[in-house]
DNA sequence: CACCCATTCTTGACTCGTTCCAGAAAGCGC
DNA sequence: GCGCTTTCTGGAACGAGTCAAGAATGGGTG
C-alpha cells in the first residue's frame, strides 16, 4: 500500500520508530474510522495476522499520544479511534446502534465554544456530541413495528 | 431529612415505588454532585449501611431512567451522577484531576446546539463538555515543581 | 389492619475492556 | 554490523458493571 510511505514519515516525524504493527494499526484506523478497539485488533490482523491484543492496545496509545489518532468514547460506548487529528471537528452519535459520524466544526478552531461560566478552569477543547437516531433507527422506530426487530 | 419527603413525591410521580435504598440513593446524589458510583455507594451507606452495591446500581440506572437522575460519563472516567435533571446544562472538566463543574447552557433548551451536517440523524441533544484544567491544576502545572506533587 | 402479587433487594459469580508485568525480539543511530 | 533502547509477546490481573435466582418488601385493596 503506497500510504505505507506516508505512514512512515508520519510516524519518523512523531520521533515513533516506524514498526509492523504501527503501520498496520494506521492503516486499519484509516480504513475503519470510529472503529472500537476490537475492530481495529480483527483488522490489524487482516495485515499482520500474529500482532498480539496488546501491542495494538500499545501502539493505539502511542499514537494517541503522539496525536497522530484521536480516541473517542461516547458515554456508554467503548474506546474508538479515528485518523482525522488535527481539525476540531464532532460527532452525531445514535442512541440506538451507536453509530458515528463525524461533523465540521463552524469555527474549526479549539475550543470552538466557550462556557459562559468557566469556574476558574483553563478550557482548550470544548467537545460537542450530537446524541440522536441515525436515519435507519430512525425509520425503525417511526415504522409500526412492522420491519423492526426490537 | 425534610427532603426526604420531596424525594418520596418525586418516586411517586415517576410511578416508582418508595423504597429505603431509593430514598438514601437520592439523598446521597443530592449531597455529592458528579459523584461516580462508588462514592455514592458509600455515602449511601452513612445513612444504609448494608445496602448492597447492586441495590445501588440498580436504583441508579431506575431513576436515570425516570429522568429523575442524569448519567455523565466524560471519556476515561467512570460513570458519575447528578441531580440537576431538566435544564440542558454543560460540564468543564479537568484533564488532570478530573474535577467537574456545571456550566449553564447559553440557549437552555436541548438541543442547543445544531451541527452543520446531521447526516440525517435526528438530534434531539447536544453535549458539551469543556475540557481543560481546574484552577488548582492549572497554578501547579505552572509552578516550577516547588509545590507539585507529581 | 391484614393480604396478596408485583416489584425490588441481596448475594455471589461472572463478563468484558483495559492495563500491568517480565522476558524476548526488533528498530534505530553510529 | 553492533549495542542500547524501545517495543512486542503472552499471560495474568484489575475494576466497573451486569446477570441470575431466591428472599424480602411495598402498597393498593377489601
Amino acid at each position: 500500500m503506497a500510504a505505507d510511505r506516508d505512514f512512515h514519515h508520519l510516524l519518523r516525524d512523531s520521533a515513533l520508530r516506524v514498526t509492523k504493527p504501527r503501520l498496520a494499526v494506521l492503516t486499519a484506523v484509516h480504513s475503519h474510522p470510529h472503529a472500537d478497539t476490537d475492530a481495529i485488533i480483527r483488522a490489524t490482523r487482516e495485515e499482520l495476522p500474529d500482532v498480539s491484543h496488546q501491542a495494538v492496545y500499545d501502539v493505539l496509545r502511542a499514537l494517541t499520544d503522539a496525536g497522530l489518532l484521536r480516541r473517542i468514547q461516547p458515554a456508554g460506548s467503548v474506546a474508538r479511534y479515528e485518523a482525522r487529528v488535527g481539525d476540531n471537528h464532532h460527532h452525531v452519535v445514535c442512541r440506538s446502534c451507536g453509530a458515528i459520524e463525524d461533523v465540521d466544526c463552524a469555527t474549526g478552531a479549539a475550543p470552538c465554544l466557550h462556557p459562559s461560566d468557566h469556574h476558574g478552569f483553563a478550557v482548550d477543547e470544548a467537545e460537542v456530541v450530537y446524541w440522536g437516531l441515525c436515519p435507519d433507527c430512525s425509520a425503525a422506530s417511526s415504522e409500526p413495528a412492522t420491519t423492526s426487530r426490537g
